[in-house]
DNA sequence: TTGTGTTTTACGACCTCC
DNA sequence: GGAGGTCGTAAAACACAA
């Protein structure tokens, strides 16, 4: 059991971004629209919005920025990854102490890798500038303190918002374009997660002694098609 | 030390929305 | 048209076993 913790993200104010591109949007900037714990079926151009029955998958995009899909702070919704406070505090966790690393069901790896980066210390002392690709520098390792603020940001919202966009970008150092393709990246990353956990469970159900009931609710579809994509992400919800 | 597998940045292609 | 979304991928960075 993790406790999950955001401390000063909870400041509401923070969250109630006004968008320029999408005036037009209703549901969004009021503080009193509580949405839906992460829930990537509420991409809101989904025909059939409200209904994800009416088209669970069709290359469903994200929300738009209008819509602050954060967790209410009080109640970390199931749809959260949830971190250990090791994590959060950015504390460095043993170096193959084998302790309990959320993320890492494939590796073990821990997430930050804190304390195993024996070159960090040194090259990232100071934050990389906003970079693109060149030459010498394909990429750049974002500082611990960098990937502990944006993971913090991304589990208060799956979704940043243009204006948090900007603050993070200002407070990290990096560049909003890098502040996107992070939580582009975080995204893809969590739903990577969730279809081996998918596969897992998959698997575990195919081995068991008991068989499934032909028909019946024990027997989903399992197909390769993109729905069960969502199906997946959906299941994010377990965490 | 090296080989191998995984994760992390960054991008392009393609998509929808306004 | 430009924004940001997903998906797939390249390559650097990293972890770890042998």
């Amino acid at each position: 059991m993790h406790l999950f913790l955001i401390i000063s993200y909870l400041d509401a104010g923070m969250y109630n971004s006004q968008s320029a591109r999408h005036p037009a949007q209703t549901l969004s900037l009021n503080t009193q629209y509580l949405p839906p714990p992460y829930d990537f079926t509420g991409y809101h151009h989904v025909p059939g919005v409200g209904d994800p029955s009416a088209n669970p998958w069709n290359p469903v995009y994200a929300p738009r920025e209008e819509y602050p899909y954060s967790f209410p702070g009080s109640s970390p919704s199931a749809g959260q990854v949830s971190f250990s406070s090791a994590e959060l505090s950015g504390t460095p966790t043993a170096s193959g102490g084998g302790s309990f690393t959320p993320y890492n069901f494939i590796t073990g790896q821990d997430p930050f890798r804190s304390g195993r980066r024996p070159h960090e210390s040194i090259c990232r002392s100071v934050a990389p500038p906003p970079s693109t690709r060149t030459k010498d520098k394909y990429r750049v390792v974002y500082t611990d303190q960098q990937r502990l603020e944006l993971e913090r940001e991304f589990q208060h919202n799956r979704y940043i918002t243009m204006r948090r966009k900007t603050e993070l970008s200002v407070e990290l150092g990096l560049s909003e374009r890098q502040v996107k393709i992070w939580f582009q990246n975080r995204r893809a990353k969590e739903r990577k997660i969730n279809r081996k956990k998918l596969q897992h469970s998959q698997q575990a159900s195919t081995t068991t002694p008991t068989p499934p009931v032909l028909g019946g609710p024990a027997d989903p579809p399992i197909t390769t098609s993109p729905s069960s994509n969502i199906l997946s992400d959906t299941i994010s919800e377990e965490y």
